[in-house]
DNA sequence: TTTTTCTTGTGCTTATGTTCACAATAAATA
DNA sequence: TATTTATTGTGAACATAAGCACAAGAAAAA
């Protein structure tokens, strides 16, 4: 965000907490922005954006607003500025380099994944702990051993997809940490005790999809 | 859920709305118990239970409360008794039979995902749209063509997980809600058009990862 | 038997998140 | 220029969720 040149959104980030769930779905706005912007739209307003998330208006309205005031009232939010801004936002105005642990199926599909292109994501390292793994490549990136973890700190990489096994989770973190990474992605069923200073985002698949035979 | 017009709903429920946020943690408690079993624990209180998955004690005293009196006060909760209980309330104390859409890299780490074992899911039909998938196995299961997904409804499965691409999600959504399934897991970034009859959860790995800058 | 210890279950308070309702205001139209 | 239309930004009301504090009650110890 650029601070100097808008006091009031300075101020509004510096003093005001921003919910968590406004966090949460700020990616989707960037995500549902960037179709208006391929279908060749100049603004879009909050009830289309509404329409395509299936999320109520005024939430999409009051989330941006937290971080400033981005539209024209009478037209709506132009749709390249707003990006531009939600990208400086999330940090994803810069290639965010993301280190995988775990070369495992699950692993793989992720550093393959298609989805991560709108957010410029750049799969910069893989680990593994399979000798057999380790030396062959995932797209254009090649498996390297656990043990090279802690040469992430001079390769620059603050963020961290974990895809290993529950009970290698803990101590895989562990290094991750030890190797300068500030923020990670759990994909197992457990959790990781971890500084503070280190954001943990878990979430499980089996987990989700075990609540689901309740609502039927 | 709208409890006042429907009956059995309001009785299942015991005169209480469960909140969602309770539900979600629901599969955790399953889990954690499982681990206490495991370790052969006969009761567990909820501040072992709490310390395991980093939550409140009391927020999970509460949790279990909507559903009845688990436990017994000095003592703690049975584990096995409990675990039954669970499984009976997320109705996994039948084998789910679960259907999969999508053979591609991030269905086939689905398909044999270890993780789902604590839940006793059946993966019991994977379908594609590539003919050079088609016939060829994932595990025991034998990938079928997508045309084929009616089948689902003699088959008796009400529960199926999404991994196709976005642009074919809706439509292969469709298609199971038309075959009977009742619960889906959609792992693409797009909100799918269903009946209110239908329950959808939805996740994006991306999207997810696309609020980690944000915080370090 | 009485007291102490431990832990559940829950009313109530606090915290967080969502939505309504409407003033503000920019552009289009008369 | 005045009026109408469209849409934002936001204070306040409402809704949902979390957590404190403690009575209730079960077993263990005295």
């Amino acid at each position: 965000m650029n601070v100097s040149t808008n006091t009031k959104t300075w101020v509004a980030v510096k003093y005001h907490k921003i919910p968590d769930e406004t966090i949460r779905r700020m990616p989707m706005y960037l995500q549902a922005l960037l179709m208006s912007e391929q279908e060749g739209q100049a603004t879009v307003s909050s009830q289309q954006l509404a329409e395509r998330l299936r999320l109520n208006p005024t939430q999409i309205r009051k989330d941006l607003s937290y971080f400033g005031a981005f539209g024209t009232r009478g037209i709506g939010y132009p749709v390249a500025s707003t990006l531009k801004q939600i990208r400086s936002i999330l940090k994803l105005d810069v290639k965010q380099k993301v280190a995988l642990v775990g070369a495992g199926r699950l692993g793989t599909a992720i550093a393959l994944y298609p989805g991560f292109s709108p957010f410029q994501f750049d799969v910069a390292a893989i680990f593994d702990n399979a000798p057999e793994k380790i030396g062959k490549r995932i797209g254009k990136v090649t498996i390297e051993d656990v043990g090279r973890l802690e040469t992430l700190k001079s390769r620059n990489v603050r963020l961290a997809v974990l895809a290993v096994p529950s009970e290698a989770a803990q101590s895989c973190a562990e290094s991750l940490v030890q190797a300068g990474v500030k923020g990670i992605l759990n994909l197992s069923p457990c959790w990781l005790d971890m500084p503070r200073s280190v954001k943990v985002i878990s979430f499980d698949i089996a987990t989700k999809l075990g609540t689901l035979p309740y609502y039927i």
